[in-house]
DNA sequence: CTTGATTTGTGATAAAGTTAACAGAAACAC
DNA sequence: GTGTTTCTGTTAACTTTATCACAAATCAAG
């Protein structure tokens, strides 16, 4: 089990199965096959198990998998086993909104550093959090610990702060910015634009009035 | 050239090759070849070359592509020419840094309505438009003709919110609530979830400790 | 006008990803 | 205990997607 050989696109699904494996364990479920787990997500059970099987037996003939234990193991092989500490760059209304959010610490994830380079902003308070100057993100984010940061700053300078994220340590990149970075080999980078997302659909959809 | 034909993969990365080819408009630029954009997006020359030829011949041999040319031909495909108005439901704080977001009107969008239940919020205003109650959804969605929504409301009602906005004519939905939603065929789905996006990135990130 | 450098669009090829199908294990009904 | 049903993990077949490589078009220089 070489985790690198292991598809891109198979380790971007789990993350989609564990969120609503966690849900089904809340709710007190025990176990599920992969059958129905595919009707709840809208795709297959054949994909479901050659998905997980990727990494080991984890479900039983007859059965399913047991909802817990697989919660578990899904946990691990994405090495959420601990809490990650989070910082957020550009505490603009998304940032703030960000800071704000309460879902990520079951998914395993808190937010423990803001930064912004507005005098105005420096030195507020978010649910306790102070915002820090972002000039103080080179000795900042060593200090802490931090390998991930989520990124809500203006195009203009989305790049060049990404750059000093990542000479800071960080290993992976939330960026919110309308625009791709280029970052070096060995740091990730995910991209949320809404935009985006809204014209994947109006393709679609059509034209507005027909 | 059956809309139908064309593989979803390469509809999702048209609004990404937009995008960059909108900044570089913005910034003067006449034309470029695949080869530079290719470097820009971190992609290959060959797949944009590839994509953009499934909808025509937009290049030039020894030139590359008329940027402005090119940025009109990708609207037109995705059916930007005109703005698509469209509706936010559930104003927390996502809600309202979307409704807030001046981005939009550049990429095709322009939000025109906002809805809530909690009666704290109703009638206040973001932005000049008025937070209006979620039960008006569906008399006021067919009677603005709104084909879009953006769902950032609570997990426990993202399912029943969807179905009523499907019911009152919406087509595309982003949906930022932690759940995977089951919507019937021909109504468009995105999915935007900052903690999915963290996790896919953690499996390579490694180990926090190491 | 010719030569050399670029660059597209595309058919052929290679790689990657998905689906189908089934052996074998487990659970269940009676 | 036996027969039936359920369900996984896996191999093989199939489909989709990405890459390669090149003819033909364009441009620039002299």
């Amino acid at each position: 089990m070489n985790r690198k050989d292991i598809p891109r696109i198979i380790i971007s699904r789990l993350p989609v199965y564990l969120r609503t494996l966690q849900r089904l364990q809340q709710e007190g479920r025990q176990t599920i096959s992969s059958q129905t787990l595919g009707e709840i997500l809208g795709t297959t059970a054949a994909q479901i198990r050659k998905d997980i099987s990727q990494f080991g037996e984890f479900g039983k003939q007859g059965t399913g998998y047991n909802i817990p234990y697989l919660v578990e193991q899904l946990q691990h092989i994405l090495h959420l086993d601990d809490i990650w500490d989070v910082a957020v760059v550009g505490i603009g209304d998304l940032g703030h909104a960000l800071a704000r959010y309460q879902g990520f610490v079951d998914r395993g994830f808190r937010i423990t550093a803001l930064f912004d380079n507005d005098p105005e902003k420096i030195g507020r308070q978010i649910q306790g959090l102070t915002i820090e100057d972002a000039s103080l993100i080179p000795s900042r984010i060593p200090e802490l610990g931090i390998k991930i940061a989520m990124l809500t700053v203006p195009v203009s300078v989305a790049q060049q702060t990404a750059d000093v994220l990542v000479r800071a340590g960080v290993r992976g990149i939330l960026n919110y910015a309308p625009i791709h970075l280029n970052l070096p080999e060995g740091v990730c980078i995910e991209h949320i634009d809404p935009a985006i997302g809204l014209q994947r659909m109006t393709y679609y959809i059509g034209q507005r009035k027909g």
